[in-house]
DNA sequence: AAGAGGATGAACT
DNA sequence: GTTCATCCTCTTG
């Protein structure tokens, strides 16, 4: 194996600054070994959550229910939670224990176990919407709300994050509003945290331009 | 106990 | 462009 290639130890993900983070983990790769079964793709969109005083973030203003209670874990633990009842995301924490700060994956671009991505997505032939959103890709990955609370540096993790040769520079990340902000967010809807690839045929959506008059 | 709405995706027209 | 599938979590009463 590269000597450059490796899992990212719990370090990486101790920052308090998620949003340095998130753009730190484009160009990483993630890798699921389920049963045996091993898929993996290149992060090439990500969006900071930022408790508590990101009103788009579930633990926003210190809110701890029963969900969110895994936002609070220390970093490189897996979130996933159920979006619309039926869709899984999945989200890094990171910072210390006690901090509700996480990344959500929005985008990958498969690298390997493509024929099992296929069969979890049900689709009979690979293209971009494979894995470009967060549902899909999670799917594609195996990644199930039972998997919400694992941790990511650890050696017998089915899911983990590797660093690879891919270096991603910061003129080529574009930055945009989330997706999903409703208008009742106010000024956090408008915070520049989504995060994706430029020009990566992978990535959920364009960038939707603002125009503020 | 009930209801609203959501960090979406797929299938339509 | 639109609709809706489908259900979990949170808020309210």
């Amino acid at each position: 194996m590269d000597q450059n290639v490796h899992v990212l130890p719990q370090t990486f993900y101790q920052s308090t600054d998620v949003v340095h983070l998130a753009k730190q983990l484009l160009g990483k790769i993630v890798i699921s070994d389920i049963e045996g079964k091993i898929t993996s793709g290149i992060i090439v969109e990500t969006e900071a959550y930022r408790g508590p005083d990101d009103k788009g973030c579930h633990a926003y203003g210190g809110r701890y229910t029963e969900r969110t209670r895994t936002m609070y874990a220390i970093g490189g633990t897996v979130y996933v939670y159920i979006c619309y009842g039926m869709h899984p995301m999945f989200n890094v924490v990171t910072g210390p224990e006690g901090d509700a700060h996480a990344i959500l994956i929005r985008a990958i671009e498969p690298l390997n176990g493509a024929e099992i991505m296929l069969e979890r997505r049900n689709m009979s032939f690979a293209k971009t919407d494979l894995t470009n959103g967060p549902g899909k890709l999670a799917v594609s990955l195996g990644i199930t709300k039972e998997m919400n609370g694992s941790l990511l540096y650890e050696k017998e993790s089915t899911i983990y994050i590797k660093s690879g040769n891919i270096v991603v520079e910061e003129k080529d990340i574009v930055s945009g509003p989330r997706v999903g902000m409703s208008v009742h967010v106010g000024p956090c809807a408008h915070r520049p945290w989504r995060f994706y690839i430029r020009d990566n045929p992978w990535v959920s959506k364009p960038l939707v331009v603002n125009y503020k008059w």
